[in-house]
DNA sequence: CGGCGGACGTTATACGTACAACGTGATGGG
DNA sequence: CCCATCACGTTGTACGTATAACGTCCGCCG
């Protein structure tokens, strides 16, 4: 883990350079014209690249006086209002070269009663979500500890994993809707590349594919509750006979997938069962309520940090998948109640 | 707005309380045991106290080389299920001495390719929801420019203010109903101690009670869909003629209010009008499609940015109440339809 | 041939903090 | 009576950066 070894400074890129550290921040502060030979500025940049070099951020504020970031107070991260409200900002703080850094106010006892000590920044180490993938090559540029959240544990990273045990969370399902009489199958997929989803896909396949006689096919819709519905309306009223179960990636989708089968005249779960994952607050506002995989997000939360620390200190993190749970509610039942 | 005077650092608490600035890292970090005097400790707490220091994390850091803050990089901020996640991390976090910074990955066209560049903290400004109502003691305690969200325009903070048009809003929606023909209205209200939900109350109580005949009740919840439920579920099988429009404080309330009318077999809206507010995707997920009111998030973001901006450069922020629309649908209907 | 200015860098310093190393009287033991 | 110990601090320094204030070499004009 690199453990001797300290990130480079501007004094290192400079010696590599061979100039002075004034002259490496000349450069890569954009400050260098008519100060700096061009081929200086070039030899900086190659050693600056060379050497992996980031500059350190609490120097730099310490120095300047200012961070050009700002903190959002939002309630909580409940709603997908806040989230517009921090695309916004971010938007525009970015136009003006500021950051925007999120910081929610805990629901219940509150540990940090002062937000700003949370704001600290300038980072120890990172967790993050499989799904952020685009964020990941940023991340990998540094060396920091890196903790990734539903991600392929033997994949190339070489990071630290903490999974929810997805797979059996599936398996449960489709054991549910197989028990259940259901032999057409529709998976309602999210179309977002994640090691989650395609764990998804891969076990729902297996497990419905060793009943004889069963049929499984696949539609892709973004995570949306309006993508979901245009791509469910699309697949069930398309040709061959009718499936009588959809398993949707999570509770959005699923959502989307009701109104699918309202504009379609279909009955759930008298025409079609319907099963999510997640079990978000929406399963239990749809009518009939939703039959979902429980997640155990604070548990999800709660490992990935511990997975951090334990690689903070040099020690392994403990592995082992989080347990799920399938909540069966009104949306499943014996197929072919009415006109099949 | 005390643009004159700089922030106090460790040397002057140092100077006021009579010791060297050592002397004042030593008691302030808690290292002074067996180095310091009580009464001479006593004297430093009191001096910064006085002054109203805080120290510089950005110094700070730079001589401890960490930063005991861990980001959590997240796929977006439109699901409950990272608010969990993020619940349970900074749970454990705070237990360590962590702090934990949220980068949610912008969706679409992200700005910040580099979440590091964003996650420099130390803070120029704040944004904050009035809803964050503990937040807002300890951000008044740094003298950091402030822009409040939703917030009492004349209150005491001296702070910047944006406003949504949210008096508009419910006034749009009284009107609504009153047109439709509806005189016994519950208003199902959010228990959050905010300027927001005031306004709502007041708005809606003039609007009403402008016209003869009608009477208005309230029942207030927390903003759950299972509290909403259980509240709105008691107030509707309460004593009395049963009201016919149910106006909620956000959609989340009106959720729980359509799984309350579920189980008191009322049909909305033949029974029972139901409005909500903010637009959220929930509200189409809902059987009938939710009125409501249409914040625009985004805009609401920008605008509080752009304000701060304004702050930091010494302008005055240009004012306005960003405008809201009423979205009619199927929730909302002419009473009595079925017996009344 | 003196010197002047442009091109190209360098040296020195400060930001605010934490902590290692170093006093300095007073007390007490041998 | 002299040195060790203790209680109570202080002096000094380093973290990594940005930038003001200085060189220094060279060509060229008068």
């Amino acid at each position: 883990m690199a453990r001797g070894s300290t990130r480079p400074t501007s004094r290192d890129v400079a010696q590599a350079a061979g100039v002075s550290q004034a002259a490496v921040s000349l450069v890569l502060g954009d400050k260098w014209r008519g100060r700096v030979s061009e081929a200086t500025a070039r030899r900086v940049r190659e050693a600056a690249e060379e050497l992996g070099y980031r500059p350190n951020l609490a120097a730099r504020n310490l120095r300047l006086g200012h961070t050009r970031t700002v903190l959002l107070v939002v309630p909580a991260l409940t709603t997908e209002f806040f989230a517009g409200v921090y695309t916004g900002a971010a938007r525009v703080a970015a136009q003006h070269g500021f950051g925007v850094v999120l910081y929610p106010s805990p629901e219940g006892v509150g540990p940090a009663r002062d937000p700003f000590a949370s704001a600290q920044a300038a980072l120890d180490g990172v967790i993050a979500s499989s799904m952020a993938a685009d964020a990941l090559t940023a991340i990998r540029g540094d060396q920091l500890p890196l903790v990734m959240l539903d991600s392929d544990p033997d994949g190339s990273l070489g990071a630290a994993t903490v999974n929810l045990d997805i797979a059996d969370g599936i398996r449960q399902v489709a054991d549910h809707l197989l028990a259940l009489g259901h032999r057409r199958f529709l998976h309602l997929a999210a179309d977002v590349p994640s090691w989650t989803f395609e764990v998804r896909a891969r076990e729902l396949a297996a497990r419905v594919g060793a009943v004889a006689d069963t049929e499984l096919r696949t539609a892709r819709a973004p995570i949306t509750i309006d993508g979901a519905r245009a791509a469910a309306e699309a697949a069930l009223s398309g040709p061959g006979p009718r499936p009588t179960a959809l398993v949707c990636d999570d509770d959005k989708l699923a959502a989307g997938a009701y109104k699918a089968a309202r504009r379609l005249g279909l009955r759930i779960p008298d025409d079609l069962s319907v099963t999510g994952l997640d079990d978000l607050a929406l399963a239990t506002a749809l009518d009939p309520e939703l039959t979902t995989v429980r997640l155990d997000a604070e548990l999800f939360g709660e490992r990935g940090m511990q997975a951090l620390l334990a690689v903070l200190e040099g020690r392994a993190p403990d592995g082992g998948d989080i347990p799920v749970e399938l909540v069966v509610r009104g949306s499943t039942g014996a197929p072919g109640h009415r006109r099949p």
